[in-house]
DNA sequence: ACTATAGGCAAGCATCCGCTTGCCTATCAA
DNA sequence: TTGATAGGCAAGCGGATGCTTGCCTATAGT
């Protein structure tokens, strides 16, 4: 209970930033990438210049929040997009519909 | 579009802090409520200790993140929650189902 | 008119955070 | 074994951010 928590708190950090909004987009297009991959593919297709230490930086913080899960297969890492931690935004403010 | 797209990052900006939670929190438990209100519901239960000035600046970033809407009313004003900015989150990661 | 209450404005400060920099480890290919 | 590739660790720097402090405006009550 406490755990999660400060979990709940980790997710909403994560999300805080613009560079780490768009390594979740770039991961829901495209399970399974690795560092290196995340970087070329953030640089083309989102504008980004971001170094690789940054980048890596940003995946272990989205890992910490559980919104990234990783794969190791020998001097490879995988990341892939884990939304489930972000059902705990709708539950606890339930958005009003209409308008 | 700009100016949604700046939006959406206001909106990412105001929940990473713990104080502005527990102000959406005590809002969804009550709506119309004033500064003064917020500021004594806050402090009794959630355990803050925020200033009052503290608790104004926060809610201009929720107000500019849309997620507070407010009503004046002589020397009164009113600060209600709007839930309807989360809608971009799970729109723009759908949340996988199961587990 | 005077006082109290509800709220606003702005400067200063301490901390946090994203990024860089430099170096290190591990796996694979030649 | 040597070199190249994929990734990790940690210190340091500059800007952002939450909070305080002090003062100001506006509305309401007596």
């Amino acid at each position: 209970m406490l755990a999660y928590s400060l979990r709940v708190a980790d997710v909403f950090k994560a999300l805080a930033d613009p560079t780490r909004r768009a390594i979740l987009d770039e991961l829901r297009d495209r399970d399974d990438q690795t560092l290196f991959e995340l970087c070329t593919r953030l640089a083309m297709r989102h504008g980004l210049g971001s170094s690789r230490q940054a980048i890596s930086q940003h995946l272990d913080v989205l890992e910490g929040a559980g919104l990234v899960v990783t794969r190791r297969e020998g001097r490879y890492k995988f990341h892939s997009l884990d939304t489930s931690p972000l059902r705990a935004i709708i539950e606890r403010w339930p958005i009003s519909d209409g308008r």
